[in-house]
DNA sequence: TTGGATATTGTAGGAAATTACAGGTGCTTT
DNA sequence: AAAGCACCTGTAATTTCCTACAATATCCAA
């Protein structure tokens, strides 16, 4: 291993070490700016990825991010066209934005968000997906314009991103918004998940057909869903209910 | 960072490169056991943890593992008691054994498998949870008699097993499977997961009202679904369709 | 060229879901 | 005590879904 990917190495386990000591969102950025800057990376965003009917904005956990551009994407929802965001959907192994492939056809915005990116001084870039349970998806993604991207040098980034990401969730911990559903509405969501009809899960719970009539339709409405299908879709989403 | 600490890191990333050199499972079973063992692990097995119709025997990638240890588990299908594997399947983060908490009520055997493998020598252990994208769960588990885990060297682990995990992922299961739907089958999903009808879908799409419906009969034969909730909920579980 | 997969559409009957209207019980908070 | 909420139930009309039986057209690979 050459003298430069040690130094790398420590600098990675430093890194997490001093994670543990940093109590606010700004040590963060300040440190992962100190220590990702080894690598080349001039900025860096972590940020859940919107549902259809979320905006990005309200998932950026932080963000060391060219203002312009941020403004630029979120004026232009360009999250609903990025190539990274959609292959961060799809894997679960970091990679460069450079693998994001996109079918200029099918996406044809896909060239411009990724020419707007360069055009803000991130020619390259590196983002790790996090994949939590039941489909929370949310990545830390990295650019700058001269990367030190290698076989050595991308496991610490990796070891790092991730570290630095659950520091950030612990810290910034959203508080936790209670369900809106009753438990018998997720119990009825939960089984018509698993294709019960309203009679089979009255059945199973001891009601009438017409009780888990309601509780689904109360559900619909709480989840602004046009039917039921359309309810177990969104709670799925959401994670208000298990399979 | 202190000198055993710095053997540590500068050791993980040495396995890390090592690992793309190795082709077979003996090769990263063997470059395993000897990079692990720094810390004090004897035993580990990578698996895929079952579904309730499915052995756990038939999910095993590798293993160095206590024999009569491992007869004796499946045997005894302790993986359905196993507090380790119910932790496994509620997390994303590597934890220890003995943070795998049961309740004695419930599981009144989560005590026996616990305890049986403290008798073969392992009275401690660390586990790494995978969670792939198909609702694929596996981990990476290893046990020994007595560990070196501490804040400093667990991230080592973590990367190790990591990428330890993946190669032999690439190894033994090179091809995942297609999407066994069709383009239109997803798309009717899609557009039901969104809660419309067969005839708004259909109106969407073109085409009739029954057409939509034939694509949604044939994506529940093939989900085995019992209907249309049933199959959106299994697509989006299995991320076969994106909304 | 031929078989298979995919996509399309039809009819028709029964099952299930949705909605509107209406009401009762039990618990907790104000 | 009153109000609010979760939970439960009923009838009836309407819409949507599901399935069984059939059939035609296209594309692609063996």
């Amino acid at each position: 291993m050459s003298g430069r990917s040690l130094d790398h190495t420590v600098q990675a386990f430093e890194f997490i070490e001093e994670l543990d000591r940093l109590a606010s969102p700004q040590a963060i950025i300040d440190a992962m700016e100190r220590s990702f800057a080894q690598f080349g990376f001039e900025n860096f965003i972590m940020t859940g990825l919107p549902h259809p009917e979320q905006k990005i904005e309200s998932l950026v956990l932080l963000k060391k991010w060219p203002l312009g551009w941020y403004e630029r994407y979120t004026r232009n929802s360009y999250d609903r066209h990025d190539p990274v965001v959609s292959l961060c959907r799809r894997t679960v192994q970091p990679f460069e934005w450079s693998e994001a492939r996109f079918d200029p056809e099918t996406n044809p915005k896909g060239k411009e968000v990724m020419q707007g990116a360069a055009d803000f001084g991130m020619r390259q870039g590196y983002c790790l997906p996090i994949h939590g349970l039941n489909g929370f998806e949310a990545c830390l993604s990295m650019g700058g314009a001269d990367l030190d991207l290698t076989p050595q040098t991308k496991p610490a980034i990796h070891l790092m991103a991730m570290y630095a990401f659950e520091r950030a969730r612990l810290i910034l911990a959203p508080s936790p918004q209670p369900n809106p559903l009753t438990a018998r509405e997720r119990e009825a969501l939960r089984w018509a998940a698993l294709g019960k009809s309203a009679a089979d899960t009255g059945e199973i719970l001891g009601v009438t057909e017409r009780t888990i009539t309601a509780h689904i339709g109360s559900a619909c409405t709480k989840l602004s869903a046009a039917n039921k299908t359309h309810a177990v879709a969104r709670a799925l989403q959401h994670r208000l209910i298990e399979i």
